[in-house]
DNA sequence: AAAATAAACGCAACTATGTTGCAATTAAGG
DNA sequence: CCTTAATTGCAACATAGTTGCGTTTATTTT
């Protein structure tokens, strides 16, 4: 099965429609070796309107077909969710890098499991966002 | 000593001349209980200029003296630092955590230090965002 | 295969924050 | 009190977010 029925697949399982627009954005993402900043995001797409743009990342998103990884509150980085994620739960076992040398975003597993713990509180979700040099840049 | 003699040598200390505004800015984030969102940081000085808070802020966060705590990317939240930080080096220990029901974020020491290791990188700085139901809205 | 329908799309319009330049004001030091 | 460099306010521009609405289209129904 091709990448693009299985868009397609995918799409339709969480009720959307599989629209050109759709796979060609799922396309831009899932081919990129990293996550995607935004700017990328529409260097490639620069044919899509910016409200269509600004929908279809929000329907993949609310679907939980791709996820934010923002580190550092600059610009806004994309990747594939790999687990099953819906818009209210996103399962992200992982951990997001940024190499402050080549600005690369990238989810990576850790392999010793994160253990917070906060008196009197209940923990839903942890995000952690880890910033340094990448292997290609040291 | 009071709050605002220590605003005055804090500032002084960064080279950033202590102007009414700057310890008007420091007092409201320094006297709210938790991290301050932006939107409440305008409400309360609504007689500043837009670009007037927009460099202030700026100035605070280059000198070391506020940090942001934004989780999960929507609204900015502001904190004091409690460390001695500085514009390229912010060295919080701490955790970043919001309450989903009340929408209130807080610093939060942990006392279990956070070991996270990936393999041929050079790790700078973690950020950890924990969102949940804090002790008052559980 | 054609028709029906609900969703997706493009365009216009508006909001909000970020950002810069410049002239006027002001804090800090002598 | 004077000087000077930093700070502030205003105007202006850039960009992302957001909504409404009419048109188009993917998918379902006949
Ligand atoms: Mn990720
Ligand atoms: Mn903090
Ligand atoms: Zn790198
Ligand atoms: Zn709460």
């Amino acid at each position: 099965m091709d990448i693009e029925t299985k868009f397609t697949a995918l799409l339709r399982d969480r009720n959307l429609k599989a629209t050109p627009k759709r796979l060609e954005l799922l396309s831009v993402v899932a081919n990129y070796n990293s996550a995607i900043p935004y700017s990328e995001i529409q260097n490639k797409l620069h044919h899509f309107d910016r409200v269509t743009l600004y929908r279809t990342l929000n329907a993949m998103l609310d679907g939980g077909i791709i996820h934010k990884a923002s580190v550092s509150s600059d610009e806004v980085y994309y990747a594939m969710c790999r687990e099953y994620c819906t818009s209210e739960c996103h399962n992200h076992k992982h951990v997001h890098f940024k190499c402050l040398q080549c600005l690369e975003v990238s989810c990576v597993d850790v392999t010793n499991p994160i253990q917070i713990q906060i008196p009197n509180v209940v923990i839903k979700q942890v995000e952690i966002e880890v910033s340094g040099v990448c292997e290609k840049c040291i």
